[in-house]
Formats: C-alpha cells, sequence, structure tokens
DNA sequence: AAAAATAATTGCCGCGCGTAAAATTTTTTG
DNA sequence: CAAAAAATTTTACGCGCGGCAATTATTTTT
C-alpha cells in the first residue's frame, strides 16, 4: 500500500518472482496457473493493488470484453430500466459493458455504431430506431459485430432478436377490455417510430376479430418520440371531436396513454372503470409512470426480467462458442397482464 | 474505397509519401502540418478512409479525450436529459464521453470511478448520489481528475460545482404559492437520499418567514430513489390522517408530487388552482413528466441547459489550460416558474 | 524410480501509436 | 543573397501487453 505503485506486469512479475507471461495468464483466467502460483500473485497484488493497462489489452487481444449497449432513446425510462438491468448482467458476466443512446436521432444511431466498431467490442445488444434506423449500416454492423437486437425488430438482421409477444400482449388486454366493458378502439400515432407499432396495431384488430368485434382504429398526427405531447394534443383533439366509437381507449404505448389520460383529465371527462369512468383507458409496457398516472393505468407488462436475461445469455453463448453460430433466432416473451383503475 | 484498407499509420504515410509521426500530427491537429502536406494526407484518405486505433492513442497519450459522465440514477428523466445535454456538449467539443448511472447504489458509485480512472479520462462531469457516497472515495478520485460537480454538491469536493440555486428556486415558487392562495406546507422524505434535499427545505422555511408566514415541513417515512412510491403511500397517508396545516402541498422535487398527485386522486381530493380545486400541489424541476400529470403540475425549472452548458465550459477550461486552476468555484443558476393547473 | 503430463520460463516479435530530439526545409532578417 | 531563425518533418525509441515456440522445472502417474 505505502510502497511504490506498480505500472505494468513486469514489475509485479520481478515482486512476486515469476515471469511476465505468467502473471498474463492470471488475469486471462486465474484457474490456469498452479494454486501456489496464483496465492504469490494473488498475495502481491493485495500489497499494492496494481490493474492491467485497458487500452494496451484491448489493443493486442483479438476479441475484447467490451459490450455495447444501444437504445433509441435512454430519457424514456423504459428504456433506461431494460438497459440498465442488461447491463447489469454483463458485469456479472465479467464483461464490460457501455451504454449509448441514440436520443431518437437516426444520424446518430450511427455515429454510434460507427464508434462502437472501433472499440472491438465483442458483442452488441441493439435496440434500434426502428423505421428511421438506417437499415444498410446496422446491417453491416451486424455483419462485422456479433449483434443481438432486443425490443424492436429488424427483419434478417442480427444474430437474433428478443422481445415481446405483440400479438399474445395485444390478445390480453384485448380480451380483458371486451369482457369487462365496452371494447376498445386503438389509439396511435400516424407514423409510428417503432416498428412495434405496426404488431401492436395489428394484433389489436385480429384480436378484435377473433372476439367478434369490429376493430376501430384512430391515428394520431405528428412524429417524433415526444409520445406524451402528441397523445396529449392530438388524442385530446381527437376526444374532443368524439372520435372514439366506444368508451374504452386502448393505446399503442404508455407514454401515449399518460399523455390521454392528461387530455382527458382537461376535457374533465372522468376515466376508469365501475360506475365512475365515463371513459376507460388502457396501454402497453408496464412504464415506470403508468402506476403513477391518475388513474393509474391498466396496461400489459412487458418481461423486462426475462427479456434483458435471454437477451445477453444469447449475445454471450454466440460469443463464447465463437463457433458458427449462424441462428437468426427470434425469442418472444409473453406479456402480464397489470389490472389498475383506469380500465 | 475498393483497394484493400489500411490498417495503420505506417501504411497511410506509405502511401502519401510521408513520415509516420507527420501523420500522426495531422490527426492530432490538423492545422499542424504544412498545407501542401495536409493536401496529401487528406487525398489518401479520401480513398480509403482510414480512422486511427483508438487504444493505441490512449495508450500512448497522457491525455486522452476520454470524458466520464456519472449521474445517480439514469432511470430519473431528469438525470436522463442532463446527462443527454451534457453528452452533446462533449462531442461537440471533440472529447469521446461515456455515461454510466450508479443506479442509486453507492458500492457501483465507487465501481464506476475505479473503472473511470483506468480510462484515463481527461475529465469527468459527476453528480453524485449524495449523503449516500463514499466521500472518501470521491475526494480521491476528484484530487486524481479533474472533475467537475453538477447537480448535488459535496462541500470542497472537485474543481467546481454547477446546480440550481435552491434559495431562489424556493423563493420563486414559495412566493407564487403564497400571492395566489394559502402558504404551503413542505412535503419531503425524511431521509432524503440527495443533499438538495436540504438546501430546498432551508430555502422553503426561509422564504416563508421572509413573507411571514409560518412554515411548516411534513417528512415521509421511507428511503432509496423510488420517490413516486413514497409520495404516493406515504403521502397519501399524510393526507388522510389530515398532516397538512394548510391546502397547499409544495414537495421537494416533482417526483414526490407525481406520487401525492396520484395519492390526492385515489383519496378523490381535487386538486388544482382556482374554485375547482379543494387541495393545491407544487413541484420542484420541471421533471419532464410534470407537464402530463392531472392536473399538470406547477414547479419551478431548472435550467438544464445552462447547467450542462457551464459544467461542461468549466471542464474542458479546466482542461485545457492544465495550469493550476484549483478554482473551487460555486456556480448556481437561478429557476423559472412554471405555472400549470395543479397551483 | 522412470515416464508422462502439467506448469512455468525464456526469448522474441508484434500491436499501433506518441513523443523527444535531431535533421531538414522554409521563412525571415540584415 | 547569405546567415539566422522559425517551422516542419524525420529518426529513433518506448508504451504495456498478447501470443507463440522452444526449454526447463515441477508434479503426477505408472
Amino acid at each position: 500500500m505505502t510502497t511504490a505503485k506498480i505500472h505494468n506486469m513486469e514489475q509485479l512479475a520481478q515482486i512476486s518472482g515469476l515471469s511476465r507471461p505468467t502473471i498474463s495468464r492470471y488475469f486471462h483466467n486465474p484457474a490456469s496457473v498452479r494454486r501456489t502460483t496464483r496465492a504469490k500473485i494473488e498475495d502481491v497484488l493485495e500489497r499494492y493493488d496494481y490493474i492491467p493497462n485497458i487500452f494496451a489489452i484491448n489493443q493486442n487481444r483479438k476479441l475484447t470484453r467490451n459490450v455495447g449497449i444501444v437504445v433509441p432513446y435512454l430519457a424514456d425510462p423504459f428504456f433506461a430500466e431494460i438497459a440498465r438491468a442488461i447491463e447489469q448482467r454483463c458485469i456479472a458476466a465479467g464483461y464490460r459493458p457501455t451504454m449509448f443512446s441514440a436520443h431518437g436521432q437516426p444520424d446518430l444511431e450511427c455515429d454510434i455504431l460507427d464508434g462502437l466498431r472501433r472499440l472491438k467490442p465483442a458483442g452488441v445488444l441493439l435496440a434500434p430506431l426502428g423505421r428511421a434506423s438506417d437499415r444498410k449500416t446496422i446491417e453491416k454492423f451486424c455483419a462485422d459485430v456479433p449483434t443481438v437486437l432486443f425490443d424492436s425488430m429488424l427483419p434478417d438482421v442480427g444474430l437474433a432478436f428478443v422481445g415481446s409477444d405483440a400479438a399474445q400482449l395485444g390478445m390480453l388486454i384485448v380480451d380483458y377490455l371486451c369482457r369487462s366493458g365496452e371494447p376498445p378502439c386503438f389509439l396511435e400515432m400516424q407514423t409510428p417510430a417503432n416498428p412495434n407499432a405496426n404488431r401492436r396495431r395489428d394484433a389489436y384488430v385480429n384480436a378484435m376479430q377473433a372476439l367478434g368485434k369490429t376493430p376501430q382504429v384512430v391515428q394520431l398526427k405528428g412524429a417524433g418520440w415526444g409520445l406524451e405531447d402528441i397523445g396529449h394534443r392530438q388524442g385530446g383533439k381527437a376526444l374532443r371531436e368524439g372520435g372514439f366509437a366506444t368508451n374504452t381507449v386502448l393505446c399503442s404505448n404508455d407514454r401515449l396513454a399518460i399523455g390521454f389520460l392528461t387530455a382527458c383529465y382537461e376535457a374533465r371527462v372522468s376515466v376508469g372503470f365501475g360506475k365512475e369512468g365515463v371513459m376507460r383507458v388502457a396501454g402497453q409496457d408496464d412504464h415506470p409512470f403508468s402506476r403513477f398516472t391518475c388513474p393509474p393505468l391498466t396496461t400489459v407488462a412487458q418481461d423486462y426480467d426475462a427479456i434483458s436475461h435471454h437477451a445477453v445469455k444469447t449475445l454471450l453463448r454466440a460469443i463464447e462458442e465463437e463457433g458458427e453460430t449462424q441462428l437468426a433466432e427470434t425469442t418472444l416473451f409473453p406479456g402480464r397482464l397489470v389490472m389498475r383503475s383506469s380500465a
């Protein structure tokens, strides 16, 4: 501790009376040296606390232990939460994750991937922007770097896709809404930033038809990632203009629903199930804030935990096998109905 | 383009007919080579598009252009937003920012700082966890790495602190609330995770006294970063037990207010100014979601933009001067009253 | 105790670049 | 226009580590 610091493996080798390559092996995999040797090294390590130079390591290794995590919009707590879960799992597996947010900008997404490439990452977990993404750039990136997509799927891109089963989520909530009241209309953006939106609409339509009901889709003008704002402004407009065939509105996602609830409030339309509600509103995602809306939002929860776990597992398997794992598998997890008082 | 790729400076040097160090200088600062030389290099660069290896660069440079951005809790949109602003400014200045979140965990905060050290960062922008932070670790880190603190201040730590003027924010909102209705009670956590909370309470008390009113502070049980939940549960309990002396509640921050609004809703207490409101609720921060609560939350906005701008400017100045800039200056920005319908 | 298997060492090269000092070229000066 | 000064480029060396082949030392097996 009080002694001079160690700055490279050579010095550590001298002090511990071993050779540098042995020290190198130890750091690569402590189990690859004899127990007595390991003890010597760890003994010295306790007294001097040295850490190998990360740049020198990465420069020479063919495969680093860097992992990139890229999400479209980190200011959205939904992504913040899933990114956090993924990050922790990577750390636990001994990798060095780095988080990036495209902040909703396609060009930034490209910049991030380009920058990521330079980090020689062992792999990347990518939730693409979706429709706005530059497909070619992403495809090229995936061809060079083992990449698992999550949340938002781009067909035939990446090692694998992990996400939620939109059809199941849709059926779950539509079925619930139909059983407990009037069948829902569907509220979404006209030009959604995210391809999930299309799957959700389809899921809604299919679910309605399966239940023998007539689907009604209401599309809101506006683009970008200010979903609450669109739900608020445009949703409010639709509300005032009587754009909904029934008293029940299923929103494409919770953020839209959050904005729409505000619109309902301002229009003095009371929301909730039972006698007190003129209108019922539901969302999809179980956004971290959904339980604090007024009224708290009924929604279907994505299985954050299963998604993050499986995404990381899939990536690490592909990395560690390093055999030809050309599996372009898609894994979809079911959602869970979260009943709150809004519907 | 179609030609074989270049993988190092040596090759680029050969092709361009220059020596490698000249190329190196060019990348370090294009203006440092003669115009004719620059033209040669850029000509080759257009045809081959080569990018220097980032690990090799950082290994040899005494000072990298890496910058660390550390926030206590990225799933809080407030921090996500300010981190985004800071990130962009760093990129614009030609640095390579990396974002980290302590996820509310003090030990993780230490790990992050330790990991950051290995990246030889030119500087770090740190919003510490606050009370929970391991002060010694942070102090030691700041002694080694140029660090600017923001959001949450630790006395005598770091190059500088940039944040909001709690006293001004408090006066602003208290004054408004007093002018427009009954004087506010103050709602906060018993053991706040963040030292700002103390400043805010003091600001409230001082503002009330300055206006000749009697302050009342209501403290909620609970700890951690689930602020909405505490505002909801414990705030609701206080509400039911008639814990507030007046009909106006100023929350220590917006997240607490968001939870408290839910509690009001569930208790069927209508919130808002004017005749329709039994109660008035206000917050502090102008959290991204505050405009979508029901009713939309009256609050005081922190000047995200000024804070991020000044924090980055201060850090870069300290880095680039590299002279002894031992200034431990504190810069506080005023807030702005955001009047919505909750109060 | 000898043979086989395992671990550790030596020695050397390479990675891709930074950097100080020396050599060169260009510009300024008298 | 030559000499001095300044600007630019080259030479030479080093950073801290990974990886490989050939030895040598140690442990385990027969």
